[in-house]
RNA sequence: GGGUCGGUAGCUCAGCGGUAGAGCACUCGGCUUUUAACCGAUCAGUCGUGGGUUCGAUUCCCACCCGACCCA
């Protein structure tokens, strides 16, 4: 039957229920319990056993058996799901002869319905609300995907990700840990003093990270304005002001292409603490991550099965520098500027011609290791032309205090010793506009406004960047971003005439 | 942006030059212990969109749209 016939066909049940006195859309229902109380409370009640009690539970039907003058419904909360036993004779005593026929006839699978009733566990073993009246909550129009087979198509799955989360528990529960994760987070940061702040997401020119940003426009200023690329240079003002533990947690904007592993859209925190240096910042990191993953799945150790590895927060996460890393796995040492751009052709990385060494050395990590690196493991002491807001390394030439953690093959956080000498910041960011001049437009721009904080003062401080998308994937074992992200960025279904 | 694969009934899928199929769902009938209930009957389609080739296109060709995966 065609989709428009099934809603008519509903759309007629939702009458007739009216017509019987039955509003298809009331507005309360009280309920005693949900289905995860009742599963709990009568877990050990035997078969063909009943207990006169009085429930009453409500939820979206997932499941209709009728047998003529017997039904069996399922149905399901937020908690859990639960059977109804619904015979013809306990319904009709207690609503009336034709009562029994509505509930068969006029009420389908996808509807939300409350019901009173006793506890019984059927003979074949399965808890059930043995109903005595019951109250259409929700008429539905259109059809649940098959209870069997569930929600294959991709496309449907992100569109309308409501479907998914209705017919898939393990969707429910990927959004559900997402949900504890951020929570973990705060709850980590907040009871170590930092304080929660919120900086613009609409931003005159947008810093602190190598992306594009989205445009947009303020119709009463006449100005363009852009949605934020990361909260860095912000959240280091706060600094400035006198905030020594800070951070902020949200939504940050990147006009990127779309991959298994970036949203357009996506979530990070970043943490600043003053006195720090990116040491006590990747101690920090490593003690949240491990906190965060026993709050969210019970355990430091994470099963990442469909990625065939396990992940183990629970030792010290390993430290290594990048050269050292690259080392390890090419056999290579990038650190002679002659020898570098011959070492990268001889493994096969493509490198631009003026690229300097520190860039070539990047571009091999990026090439060679990352992909490697499945336990957690930091890798510290980046190249000082890609990392324009990190202090120079107290001790090595080219290279900054900076450290990303990788974990199962990604990205997982970006972190560094802050610059906060002010002279050397306008030099980098010189050197980033001259990047852009050159073509670069993923370059920083010039913040005038963040180097006049930074003349006023900012203390020694660490900072780090965390990707909550990547680390939701991490915990629930996902393997795609959209996985993660309840309403991922999609192209619309008809297409746009511009 | 490039490559590969996919888009057919509400859902899951088959068909790949000759009248568009199955299971489930829906509708009708039967059934007081179902668990993807079962039995019987019926209904269900712009075969992603547009062009082309052909006597004839869901099928072959081209373009485009949407998606997944891989790569940049």
């Amino acid at each position: 039957m065609a989709e428009d016939d099934l809603r008519r066909e509903r759309i007629h049940k939702a009458e007739e229920l009216r017509n019987h006195n039955q509003n298809p859309y009331p507005y309360r229902f009280e309920r005693t319990h949900n289905a995860a109380d009742l599963q709990a409370k009568y877990r050990d009640l035997e078969n063909g056993k009943e207990v006169e009690t009085e429930v009453s539970v409500a939820g979206r039907i997932m499941a209709q058996r009728s047998l003529g003058k017997l039904a069996f419904l399922k149905i399901q909360d937020a908690s859990s799901s639960i059977q109804l036993y619904c015979e013809k004779k306990r319904i009709s005593e207690a609503m009336g002869p034709e009562a029994y026929k509505w509930l068969d006839k006029l009420v389908d699978i996808g509807d939300f319905i409350g019901v009173r009733g006793s506890i019984r566990r059927t003979d074949k073993g399965e808890l059930s609300v043995y109903v005595q009246d019951y109250e259409v909550l929700c008429k539905a129009l259109l059809p649940l995907p098959s209870e069997y087979y569930g929600l294959k198509d991709t496309e449907k799955l992100y569109r309308q990700r409501y479907l998914g989360l209705i017919m898939d528990a393990e969707v429910r529960d990927t959004f559900r840990k997402r949900a504890l994760t951020i929570r973990a987070i705060r709850n980590y940061l907040d009871s170590d003093g930092f304080i929660e702040l919120e900086t613009p997401v609409l931003q005159v020119e947008a810093g602190g990270a190598a992306a594009r940003p989205f445009a947009t426009h303020h119709n009463a200023l006449d100005l363009t304005l852009y949605l934020r690329i990361a909260t860095e240079l912000h959240l280091k003002r706060l600094v400035v002001g006198g905030f020594e533990k800070v951070y902020e947690l949200g939504r940050i904007f990147r006009n990127e292409g779309v991959s298994t592993r970036h949203n357009p859209e996506f979530t990070s925190v970043e943490i600043y603490q003053a006195y720090a240096d990116y040491v006590d910042i990747m101690d920090l990191v490593e003690s949240m991550l491990r906190t965060v993953a026993i709050e969210v799945i019970g355990s430091s150790y994470v099963s990442f099965a469909e990625k065939g590895i396990d992940v183990d927060l629970t030792p010290a996460f390993r430290r290594l520098t990048m050269v050292d890393a690259v080392k390890e796995v090419t056999g290579l040492s990038f650190t002679d500027p002659l020898q570098a751009a011959e070492a990268a052709k001889s493994l096969g990385v493509k490198v631009p011609k003026k690229a300097s060494v520190g860039e070539i050395l990047y571009r091999v990590f990026e090439d060679k290791v990352e992909h490697t690196l499945m336990q957690p493991t930091f890798i510290m002491d980046y190249p000082i032309e890609i990392s324009p807001l990190a202090k120079s390394h107290r001790t090595k030439a080219q290279m900054v205090e900076r450290f990303e953690l990788y974990i199962s093959g990604r990205e997982m956080a970006d972190g560094f010793s802050e610059l906060n000498d002010p002279l050397e910041q306008r030099t980098r960011f010189e050197a980033q506009v001259a990047a852009r001049a050159a073509g670069d437009d993923e370059a920083h721009p010039l913040d005038e406004d963040f180097v006049t904080a930074l003349e006023h003062g900012m203390p020694p401080t660490g900072g780090v960047g965390i990707g909550i998308d990547r680390l939701v994937m991490l915990l629930t074992g996902s393997l795609s971003i959209r996985d993660v992200i309840a309403f991922p960025t999609q192209r619309p279904e008809a297409a746009h005439k511009d």
